[in-house]
DNA sequence: TAGGTGTTTTGACATGGATCAAAGCGGCAG
DNA sequence: CTGCCGCTTTGATCCATGTCAAAACACCTA
């Protein structure tokens, strides 16, 4: 068991660069850590924030289980986080784009409590955690923004709580939709048609629900000409019938 | 809609009341905030940890939209939080006992993002948000400890994702048993019979399931020798039995 | 003590989504 | 170009849990 790990650990560390981070010049600067920082203090941040690292599309950040130390910010690419399970059962607990931060799980425990997996290739600024305590002892607005971060996790993570709890299959799929198209065009993106970069599987398991169940889903909402689907090309045709889906209950 | 709404807030003003706190006499102290601090640490805090406020069974200790400015450290009592969805529909996300602190969800927007009800007589600590920002930028071990707080908050729902997403009833109410038993343990309290706080419904919501399939575990429960139940008193025959149940997966 | 209200249990039945199966599609390697 | 493999779609069927209903029970107040 612990052979294919180190070798895949290793395989991560051949990809590592070592690059200027420079959130000063970062166009995701105002959806990430360095939001609402003036220029002296980004020039701080920007001293801790000095290696960036590459992730190949299938391989992961961080697994369950390592040692944290640091957290990461999101440069470029898409990552999903997972858990599994004792029995081996996992389930995806997100997915994460351009300017977030993947990584806080870890600070309770001192190990990372999900694997971080590229789902394409991506870019990732490495913040060492226990300079970012620092710095954030002396910096009041990046402290405050950190504490904001970790707490938008947690309320993002109760969303999903509501999704998987109280949501049919179909409101959790709109709303899942209407979630991508939001965050990517608060990225610069089109809201309306954008590339899936997971499977259908990794959405089922995220939403709590078999992949057949999503591909019925984008089928019928299809049909019912709120969406087109190609593969993982979706445009989104009438959003406002998918938001009354996903806001309109128990017909 | 307002109306009620004011009322309610007015009555629990009424119960406010104003203790000194003393985390340094308090026996909760190394499962809450103040864990692993110095002497010296411990009365900074003290001074900042200055109202104690009684609620009373029912009564909520915040709303959702309410301004969010302190968080708080649960004295003594029993606490469920809950989110309401735009259609009425709502899901416990969340049951917190003494030593357990509840609010950070306010932090990302400066208004919380849930109900926090009182499930019975319950005294909280109030910690003003921004006090504790400062001084935790003075006390790095208050820094260190509220920010394992956040991280583990967010592990434990993931943690609840997995129940909601991957599990089938009874692994969900067996993983729900042993859960309080072993929070109920750490705080001194037997971990094999205990007083279930909430309702059957409360705890279907948690789990996402309704209440009838929450009775009817129990009995079948009780039936398999693994738990014996008078209503809201439980008492776990069979340990092992109730782990095997949620930690063996599909036969 | 009696009546009322909210909670729990249990049964009978319905159904949304899971499961099983097969075929189609698209991309990559040879 | 061909064959393979992973992903997706669609159909048929099954079953865990939801829904509806009724009775028992517990607790509170008058």
């Amino acid at each position: 068991m612990a052979r294919p790990e180190l070798a895949r650990q290793q395989s991560t560390h051949l990809v590592l660069a070592e690059l200027k981070a420079a959130c000063a010049n970062c166009n995701l600067r105002e959806l990430c850590l360095p939001a609402g920082l003036s220029e002296a203090e980004l020039d701080q941040l920007d001293a801790l924030v000095n290696v960036r690292r590459k992730i190949k599309r299938g391989e992961s950040l961080y697994r369950a289980g390592e040692t944290f130390d640091s957290i990461y910010a999101i440069r470029s690419g898409f990552f999903k986080s997972r858990v599994t399970y004792e029995d081996g059962r996992d389930q995806v607990t997100g997915f994460s784009m351009g300017g977030e931060i993947l990584g806080m799980d870890g600070i309770g425990q001192g190990s990372h409590n999900c694997d971080a997996v590229a789902l394409e290739d991506s870019i990732v600024c490495s913040i060492p955690y226990l300079r970012l305590e620092e710095l954030s002892r002396e910096v009041s607005g990046l402290q405050r923004h950190f504490h904001k971060m970790m707490s938008r996790e947690i309320v993002r993570e109760s969303g999903v709580m509501m999704l998987l709890g109280v949501m049919r299959a179909e409101e959790r799929i709109a709303a899942f939709l209407l979630n991508m198209s939001q965050r990517l065009e608060a990225r610069g993106y089109s809201a309306l048609e954008f590339h899936l970069r997971m499977t259908r599987e990794e959405i089922g398991s995220y939403l709590g629900l078999k992949l057949e169940t999503v591909s019925r889903a984008f089928s019928r909402f299809h049909a019912d000409g709120l969406i087109a689907v190609d593969q993982k090309f979706v445009k989104i045709v009438d959003i406002k019938g998918l938001k009354d889906i996903y806001a309109h209950h128990v017909s």
